[in-house]
RNA sequence: GGGCCUGUAGCUCAGUUGGUUAGAGCACACGCCUGAUAAGCGUGAGGUCGGCAGUUCGAGUCUGCCUGGGCCCA
């Protein structure tokens, strides 16, 4: 991008300023100058600018949003990207949960997707960027089943279609908030055409993937343990479950032997459990080949108990070794005796109950399992196939297929459950809800009546519970649908290989950042078990189909599948709960068919993102280039999208994935409302600015966990006044500068030939980083530059120059060409990070102009590069370091004050050293009035530095008088006649000044 | 309990294939300047490189164990 060429309102010449400084100019720290014939402040080209060196940052980044939101900013420079033919980058946004306003993790992550959309802009592509919400879903149910609660209804009072409208209605407030959150960051993307997973046209996108999923035989319907939290009568994703310690009955049951080695007759195997409910579900029990067991004998019971034992002397207990202390400890047995080693292969057992009711009267095999240890228990695993996701495993795993149901939806036995009909695991009403029930104490009776128990005692564990109920939940035995990992798929895009299969193999394909991202994501699609997509909720999309109620299969028909998508296109998906069947199955009778009333996973939604925002959209593309979310979403939305795409398309719809870390406190702590620890982005916007978070962004390293708190915000806006004076210190240099006054690069003297080469590095710096999206590889490089080249070394040296030269003199217009170049990089370079302000910093150099934010990355010439400038300017601020050295120990004994004081006398022994001064003027490089550089030893006096050798400093004092404009000492000041308070630069300078305004 | 990741100055980060007294920027202290001024320049202090053990002539860098933290899972 070029500047406008009409520069009528940029200032050309800084205004005359009012002499602030007479009165000290006069005092008697002026000794050595005699009394100014004149005030030559106004004749010193001081730099000039609007631009305030404080930010108010909170006032002036609304007005700058207002800007880009007026131009329309997003779109326009798409509209001129496409217009160019450039090359189209497509970041698919992860969408955040509708529900609650954005926290410091929301800000991180859509702070990083728009330093991506941003740089992607700077480096020529056209970029798209939908920004979206994931809307369904148990945490809005619950909120608005509180909401309900609190105003005295109940859930089953409302219909189920206004509880969705209300859901929906709630979903849509927050999106509205967090859109408002995200947009005062600085985000851009399309915000007017945002996606949701509850557009209806969403909705009937997802049904559409499900039936995909239908059609290509993947679905099936299974029946299995799954978490299931009776308070809420749903089955749970494991995403919805967290662990909490938990206190649990805990007991030691009999099983009597009825087949097995001579030593096993008479005896009782003993299981150790948590959960007494379970056991009128037991059906086997697990042990391990690699535990060793014993048949041991009871020989004497402690003494002086308050109760009867369970066990008495004489009986046989079946026990694992290494545990059997432990089990006689507990149910007080004084005395054993081990009677032999014995291999539970091939035992049958009784079930305990089998006594009170003829029901279980059933054989309990041992089966062989690795899930059993002998850390704990007994080294025999109660195995209750309906209520336990190892249980279940190795009752299919021997060959069995038939799961008993025992408890309903309510976690309340069936009545075709002898004994114990009727009765809760869990209460599920009133305050008393997440309670256990009657149900264990009940199981302990009958265990007790039929001799069965041995011991029993209560203990704490971590167990798992519902994330938002916070109840306890079971593991239940239900009929689910679920996608199959493992059944050959022989559709066109998977061509006969598993979703499993497809699914790593698009692992392989895809490129992450980290690297380590792709063995996380591939070790948990290996051992992921199929995907269970069924709900038994109201808030979501629904498994639109009909089952075929004599084969149990799905009614497979393109043309209902259609009238179901059309009706969900224009109803949403209430069209599914609210209209009559035959509206759908059209000739099919409708009472062969039962009606799924399920919604789905709500990850199937997330996972189906890709299909309504990257196809059947304009210039976008699918697959996408970048997802880029946290790294919890391993197991999150990069999983679901990537079953979703390769089960449907055969494919990830992703190139590559770029993950984040978490965000914790200032002492790398989780961040919590209890302990007071939360930063709150709204909060620092308020008091600092969004372009303090963004900054913070751009420094960290974000692929780890990154802290956040008053400190690390405190040193992120020390940095960015650092930044910020930097730009300004240029636009004031640069108020009058005009391009006729720019010098050829072999014109300009070694100093702006070495900043010239550091920009060269630069570029490459910038681009690298930006094109591998490590955004801290391109601030930390330019926060240096700043110091070291810029403030310390380029502007320090020229400030005499841009002060006080002619504005016609060759090293002046070579200091401001230089200058200019590296104001039009750095405010291009971190535009993508601190958009705010690099906008504020060219709107102020260019008012009448197009955003900051329509640029390019300004090309850098290949001439710029000069390795031996680079070589030379380390040894001349080697030299300096010995200079500077010298004339701070003269400050420090009160000698000297400024710089200008002095005139050091450096001698130098290394030709090299004193080779790189070769065309410069020592006293500019040192910023003393004057310096001679000689070779040689130098006397035994004078200041010399450790680290390097060969060079001797004399701090002589400036001989001459003090210029009155330049503050420069030397003897030459005078000399010109009509100036006699000046040096000749100076003389020459101000004549001119005079002249023209004469 | 398992998988993956992570721990270098007060803060944010560099530290190349293991090789000289571990660096930078910011903050801090002190000094200079007072024509970038709630700014600029300089000097300085500050680290047992989470801990222990090992491999090696030599380890922040490699290996093992321990420990703190995180994510995911159980």
């Amino acid at each position: 991008m070029t500047p406008p060429d009409d520069r009528s309102s940029a200032r050309r010449v800084p205004p005359a300023q009012v002499p602030k400084f007479r009165a000290k100019l006069e005092s008697p720290m002026a000794d050595d100058v005699e009394k100014p014939s004149r005030d030559y402040r106004e004749t010193v080209f001081l730099p000039e600018t609007p631009f305030p060196m404080r930010a108010g940052l909170p006032q002036k980044e609304p007005e700058i949003l207002d800007r880009w939101a007026k131009a329309d900013l997003y779109n326009t420079i798409r509209a001129e990207r496409q217009r160019a033919g450039a090359p189209l980058f497509v970041l698919h946004d992860g969408p955040p949960y509708a529900n609650g306003a954005i926290h410091i993790g929301h800000a991180l992550q859509k702070t990083l997707k728009d330093f991506v959309v941003r740089s992607r802009f700077l480096l020529g592509y056209d970029v798209d960027y939908v920004p979206g919400w994931d809307c369904h879903g148990l945490p809005i149910e619950w909120q608005i089943e509180k909401e309900l609660k609190e105003k005295g209804r109940r859930k089953d009072e409302v219909s189920k279609a206004e509880f969705r409208a209300r859901c929906r209605e709630y979903a849509a407030h927050w999106i509205d908030v967090q859109r408002d959150g995200f947009k005062r960051l600085g985000v851009i993307g399309d915000w007017e055409h945002r996606y949701a997973t509850m557009d209806y046209s969403s909705e009937a996108a997802i049904v559409a993937e499900f039936h995909k999923f239908v059609a290509s035989g993947q679905l099936y319907r299974g029946s299995k343990p799954v978490m299931w939290s009776p308070v809420e009568r749903t089955a749970l994703a494991d995403a919805e479950v967290e662990y909490h310690d938990h206190v649990s009955p805990t007991i030691w049951v009999k099983f009597p032997v009825v087949e097995g080695s001579d030593a096993a007759r008479g005896a009782s195997v003993v299981i150790w459990t948590t959960t007494p409910w379970t056991i009128p579900a037991n059906r086997a029990i697990s042990y391990s080949d690699s535990v060793d067991y014993a048949v041991f004998q009871v020989e004497a019971m402690e003494e002086g108990l308050e109760f009867e034992p369970w066990a008495k002397a004489g009986d046989k207990l079946i026990l694992a070794d290494k545990l059997a202390d432990d089990v006689f400890k507990a149910a007080k047995i004084a005395k054993w005796r081990r009677i032999e080693a014995i291999d539970p292969q091939g035992m049958v057992c009784e079930h305990p109950l089998h006594a009170l009711d003829a029901h279980y009267a059933f054989q309990v095999p041992l089966l062989d399992g690795d899930h059993v240890t002998d850390d704990a228990g007994t080294g025999f695993v109660h195995t209750a196939p309906g209520h336990g996701a190892d249980d279940y495993l190795v009752w299919l795993a021997h060959g069995h297929r038939d799961i008993p149901d025992t408890v309903d939806p309510d976690g309340a036995y069936y009545p075709h459950v002898p004994l114990f009909a009727g009765l809760k695991v869990l209460e599920t009403e009133g305050k008393k809800a997440g309670k256990f029930g009657p149900a264990n104490g009940a199981v302990m009776e009958k265990l007790i009546e039929a001799g069965g128990l041995l011991a029993r005692g209560r203990m704490e564990h971590s167990y798992p519970h519902s994330w938002r109920s916070k109840a306890p939940v079971i593991f239940r035995n239900t009929p689910q649908w679920f996608i199959r990992m493992d059944e050959p798929v022989d559709t066109p895009e998977l061509g006969g290989r598993t979703l499993r299969e497809t699914a790593l193999e698009a692992i392989e394909a895809t490129a992450f950042y980290p690297a380590g991202g792709k063995n996380r994501i591939r070790s948990m699609v290996e051992s992921r078990p199929d995907w269970l997509i069924s709900r038994q909720r109201a808030w979501g999309a629904p498994l639109a189909m009909f089952v075929d109620k004599e084969t149990n299969q799905p009614l497979h028909d393109p043309q209902v599948d259609q009238r179901i998508i059309e009706a969900i296109k224009a109803e949403g998906a209430d069209a599914w709960f609210n209209r009559p069947v035959t509206d759908f199955l059209g000739a099919h009778d409708p009472e062969r068919y039962e009606k799924i009333d399920d919604i789905l996973d709500v990850w199937f939604d997330s996972g189906s993102t890709h299909a309504f925002t990257l196809e059947n959209r304009e210039h976008t593309r699918w697959p996408a280039d970048l997802y880029l979310e946290g790294s919890d979403q391993h197991r999150g939305w990069f999983q679901s999208s990537l079953l979703e795409s390769s089960g449907t398309r055969g494919r990830a719809p992703y190139d590559a994935i770029l993950t984040h870390g978490f965000t914790m406190d200032e002492n790398g702590e989780k961040m919590s409302k209890s302990k007071g620890n939360v930063v709150d982005p709204q909060a620092v916007i308020r008091e600092s600015g969004a372009e303090i978070i963004r900054l913070w962004a751009a420094m960290i390293d974000y692929s780890d966990d990154s802290r956040i708190g008053k400190t690390v915000l405190q040193t992120t806006s020390d940095a960015y006044r650092k930044l910020r004076n930097t730009v300004r210190y240029m636009l004031g240099a640069l108020a009058d500068y005009a391009p006729d006054e720019a010098v050829e690069l072999e014109q300009m003297p070694p100093l702006e030939r070495f900043i010239l080469h550091r920009l060269w590095e630069l570029d490459a710096q910038v681009r690298a980083g930006y094109e591998g999206y490590v955004f801290q590889d391109v601030i930390r490089p330019i926060i240096e530059f700043c110091q070291n080249e810029l403030s310390s070394l380029f502007f320090d040296i020229r400030r005499d120059s841009l002060y006080c030269d002619r504005p016609d003199a060759l090293r002046r217009r070579a200091a401001r060409t230089v200058m200019e170049a590296v104001f039009e990089r750095i405010t291009a370079w971190l535009a993508p990070l601190m958009p705010f302000t690099m906008e504020e910093a060219w709107t102020t150099r260019y008012p009448d102009t197009h955003s900051n934010c329509l640029r390019q990355i300004p090309a850098t010439p290949a001439e710029w590069r000069n390795d031996a400038e680079a070589e030379r300017w380390a040894k001349v601020q080697q030299v300096t370091s010995v200079v500077t050295g010298a004339l701070e120990v003269e400050r420090r004994e009160k000698r000297m004050g400024a710089a200008l004081e002095a005139a050091p006398r450096v001698h130098v022994t290394d030709a090299e050293l004193l080779a790189a001064f070769e065309g410069l003027d020592a006293a500019e490089v040192f910023r003393t009035s004057q310096a001679a550089l000689v070779q040689g030893e130098g006397p035994a006096g004078a200041f010399r530095l450790a680290e390097v050798p060969g060079v001797a400093v004399e701090p002589l004092k400036a001989e001459g008088r003090k210029c009155a404009r330049s503050w420069r000492i030397l003897p030459e000041v005078g000399s010109d006649p009509r100036y006699p308070d000046l040096s000749l630069r100076d003389a020459d300078a101000v004549a001119a000044w005079d002249a023209a305004r004469a």
